[in-house]
Parts: C-alpha cells; sequence; structure tokens
DNA sequence: GAAGAATACGAACGATCGTACTTATGAACA
DNA sequence: TGTTCATAAGTACGATCGTTCGTATTCTTC
C-alpha cells in the first residue's frame, strides 16, 4: 500500500501522489484512504517515513551489519548507495534526490521532514568519515562536511542522469570521481577499489 | 508573461503550472492562454526554451564575452552559474536543476527539451574544458567530460541544499570543492581563486 | 473603407482533485 | 449474546483542472 505510493511519488512527485488513484492502484476505496491517512499531508508525511525505512534497509543498516567502522564502510556505503539507486528500489530513483529537489523551494511539514532523513543520512556519513579520519586512513583530510558534500553530489548527479539519459554511465562517472577523491585523501587504493567493483551478490 | 511561468516553475514545477493560476497572474483569460499556446503540453515547451533563453543570457553569454578561451572561461562558466543560482534569477534556483529531477523519469517531448537544453550547457562546458587542456592549461586532465559530470554535480547540488536549508555554505562548499579539483589537475592557481572571489560587481 | 485573419474573451464541458458526511461490516469485550 | 467502536465503503460537496466552443475585438491587407 504505502510501497506503491513511494514508488509513484519518485516519478510523479510527492504532489502528484492523488487519493484516488492511490486507491485505485491499492484495490481500496477511496474515502478508505483518505480517512486512513487523514489528509494528504499526512499521507506525504508517510510516504517520507516508509521511503527512510526502506533507505535504511538497503543502504545504512546492510554496510553497518557488514563492515567495520572505518574507510572501508564508508566505501560500502557508497556503493550501496549506488546499487540503491541502480536497482531501482523506486521506479523513479532516489527517493529522496527526487523529494528534496521537489519541495526545496516549498517550506513546510513535509520538507521538514524530508529535510530531516536526508540530513541523518548525510550525518551518518559524516560519522563514518570521520571515524576513517580518527583511524587515520584518510591522512590528508581535514573537512569531513565537505568531503561529504562531494559525495553525494556525485551520487545524486549519477541517479538523476542515470534516469535521464538511461544509461549506466553516469555511475561509472560516479565510482571514477569518488575513487578519484578518496585516492587523493590518501586512502587505501585496496579498499577504494572496492567501489566500483563486483556487485554485492 | 512567460517569466512569471518559468519563475514559478521553479518552484511548483513544470507539472505544477496551471493555466488557470497562470492566466490569474498575467491578467489575461484563461482561455487567451489556453489558445495562445494550444495545450499545457506545449506551453511547457514554451517555458523550457524561455528559461534556456534566460541561462544563455546569465550564464554562457557573458562568460563569452568577458574571458577568452582556456581556464579563465572555465572558472568564469563555474562562477557565473553559482551566481546564477545565487541570486535567485528564478524564485526556486536553477531552473534546469529543478525540471531535469522532476521528468527524468517521465518520458515524453518536455523531457526531451529539457534534456536538450541541459546537454547544451554541459557540451559547452566540455567543450571550454578542452580548449584548456588544448592550452596545457590542465595538465593533469585526460577526461574533460568526467570532469564535467564531477563539476555539474557540485553546482546543482548547491543549488538544492542552499534552497533546501535556505543558507549559502552549500555554495562555499561547492566552490572549495570546484578550486580543489581543478587545483588537483595542475590548474593555475591565481586563475582558479577568481572562483569564489569577489561578486562579478 | 471593406474584407480578412488573428487574437482574446466569457462560458461551459467532463473529469478529477481533497475532503466531509453517512452508512454498513466486523472484531473486541462485557 | 448483545453492545461498542474502529475500519472501510458509498456518496456528495465545492473547487479546479485542461480543453473547446462561439463571439467580440483588433489588426492587416487589398
Amino acid at each position: 500500500m504505502l510501497s506503491h505510493a513511494v514508488d509513484t511519488a519518485t516519478v510523479d512527485g510527492l504532489d502528484g501522489l492523488t487519493i484516488g488513484r492511490l486507491a485505485d492502484a491499492s484495490g481500496h476505496s477511496k474515502s478508505g484512504i483518505a480517512t486512513l491517512f487523514g489528509s494528504k499531508e499526512q499521507l506525504q508525511l508517510a510516504v517520507v517515513a516508509a521511503a527512510r525505512e526502506v533507505f535504511i534497509d538497503r543502504v545504512v543498516a546492510p554496510a553497518r551489519a557488514r563492515t567495520p567502522r572505518g574507510l572501508i564502510r564508508v566505501c560500502t556505503l557508497l556503493g550501496d548507495w549506488l546499487d540503491y539507486s541502480r536497482d531501482r528500489v523506486f521506479r523513479g530513483g532516489c527517493f529522496f534526490a527526487a523529494t528534496s529537489v521537489e519541495f526545496d523551494a516549498k517550506p513546510g511539514v513535509v520538507r521538514d521532514a524530508i529535510v530531516a532523513a536526508s540530513s541523518e543520512w548525510e550525518d551518518y556519513l559524516t560519522v563514518s568519515i570521520e571515524h576513517a579520519m580518527a583511524a587515520g586512513e584518510l591522512p590528508l583530510l581535514d573537512d569531513a562536511r565537505q568531503l561529504t558534500f562531494e559525495m553525494v553530489s556525485f551520487l545524486e548527479a549519477a541517479n538523476t542522469r542515470s534516469l535521464l539519459h538511461t544509461s549506466e554511465e553516469p555511475y561509472r562517472r560516479a565510482e571514477v570521481a569518488l575513487r578519484a577523491r578518496l585516492t587523493s585523501l590518501g586512502g587505501d587504493p585496496e579498499l577504494i577499489a572496492t567501489i566500483g567493483a563486483a556487485p554485492a551478490a
């Protein structure tokens, strides 16, 4: 039910969601959906919360479970993010890449929720980078937030461009960019090479 | 008339545009707008064309007029793009950053027009980089398209984030990232320093 | 100055939007 | 078994959507 809503929100936008179409697609009645969520805005908030769960399940949790703190986890997070986008977990690519641009100029509780979830992810990535710094794995880096900015720039650009051009090339561009950046900061080439390597399989 | 349409499209999206609201805002009648453009899709195409004109006037043309080919023009293009976003030439930031994400999963003539205009800009940036390469101003660079990908990633990320957080900080992040990247490619520090320097005044 | 095309208008079309109200259905609990 | 209460459905509301009429006005062109 909500999963279908999240899916279509990445294509038609969070404002493009309509209670009527959502009802038809899920087999329920229009009023059933309406009373379930109370209002469209609350539906949108529920969709954001559901997307956050999926994102954590697909990107954050696997990296936490699979790799220890440090540069290796940073690389795993980046690779898992690219897989999450590439595998079209949502039809229209990354949910937050789509909705944060849609709502960037629309103040309100929905934007606040999107910002909160996005910040959560970026804070986690920043902390992960800081762990790598503390371990001496990125000797030439002095500002973790700056690196986070640069990396999510690559990730989201790859997401949008692969959709726009229905091409895998942007993902390779992002991988090249990520590896080059980490290499320039003195990261271990062997760990860095895992970014574009064979899929998690 | 069209300028107001472009403006609101960056906030509400190109699909969020409605003929009725556009008529009210411009003082015309609803049917006047409808017959003028023929259909909503053709209105959207007209809006894309109008935004392309503004973008050229604000970013491409000034850089061409002000600086010669080579690294200096690349830096000018990047600085002018950031100013174009920062100055809120459109209320919702860069028009193409907003609409390319909105339409990335919606095939059709509107997406085609957005892709065409975006590619035009990126091709121009790539050619400009190649001129700098040919002049030996970026001795460590071997793939202009790769650098274009990385730079526009920074630009668009700064645009969206400055809107999301109503902050100027993302622009400084982008400037730092752009300068660091060009420096790592062996660019002249004096030219590169113009990116975040005093506004065009 | 008359005839023509082009432009903008008000009005209305069917469709769909978000929401509210009313009515069954069905499980939980006394 | 009878009552309560939450869930979902059906219906309807006013508003707005994109589009299409027929008409009035403006402008061009003979």
